[in-house]
DNA sequence: CATATAATTAGTATAATACTAAAATATATA
DNA sequence: TATATATTTTAGTATTATACTAATTATATG
């Protein structure tokens, strides 16, 4: 746990896991991320670096930490867009802003929030909160 | 008002505002932020240019706009400590977890947020929470 | 094999952060 | 006032993250 991400490698380990279902090469990693192959390669290669991604063959995936911090994200993600549209917030709007957060939340924290609001099963999308 | 800061331009408006008992001079940011006085001077050149600090006769202060970003920094900050306090973090971890956000936050979530809260007057350490 | 696709390298750029060392400026004290 | 001290500014360098173009290399497909 407690790990340490920029906002652009967040967006990447969430389309990496969001994106799972065929398999993902560097251009289609750039063409998700709308950046150009230069600059995912420089970003697949810092990941890789911190052990979040592998690669195989060119096809690029999230290793088995890389889809814990996922979990961390997305629990934090959800959690607090249930806070804002409890609190009125457009789901939308909620989405955009918590992108920008979501990725520097102490899992901790988040816990206690998500205990907090009664351990939902599921967030304002109707996609399931906690993963594992 | 839709403003764009970085972490440490956020850090020195909280500062120069927390600070304002006395006058504020580069030196003084310098040592507050911890940092070198050059890394200072460029940090407050670039508040400057954006019309967020003022310096006269080396005396370094918000103007109107700058106070404006701060109003809006403090209320998020204490709005999300409060909701994050009552979910049983405690109160220094929660502060310094929301550091890393408050000034990242949509203003209009925040308000909406603080209203659900029932618009409480004071933060958990007992400051008012809205300030103009 | 030739062509198309994809990945990589090389080179450049910008913004934010941060430093040291030196120079310039200002202020204070003897 | 002259010197010493304090403060600011400039110059130069470095790192990390981001992002690009252009060119090259590798791989796959027809």
């Amino acid at each position: 746990m407690e790990y340490n991400i920029t906002r652009k490698e967040r967006d990447c380990i969430v389309a990496l896991y969001e994106n799972s279902g065929f398999p993902l090469r560097l251009f289609n990693i750039a063409d998700i991320l709308k950046i150009k192959a230069p600059t995912a390669y420089e970003l697949v290669k810092r990941l890789e670096s911190k052990n979040i991604i592998n690669k195989t063959n060119g096809i690029i995936s999230l290793t088995t930490y890389g889809i814990s911090i996922y979990d961390e994200i997305i629990m934090a993600h959800r959690t607090l867009e249930l806070i804002l549209t409890k609190s009125g917030v457009n789901s939308d709007t909620a989405c955009e802003q918590i992108e920008r957060i979501d990725y520097l939340m102490d899992d901790v924290s988040v816990q206690k929030l998500f205990k907090s609001l009664g351990q939902p099963q599921t967030c304002p999308h109707g996609k399931p909160i906690k993963v594992n």
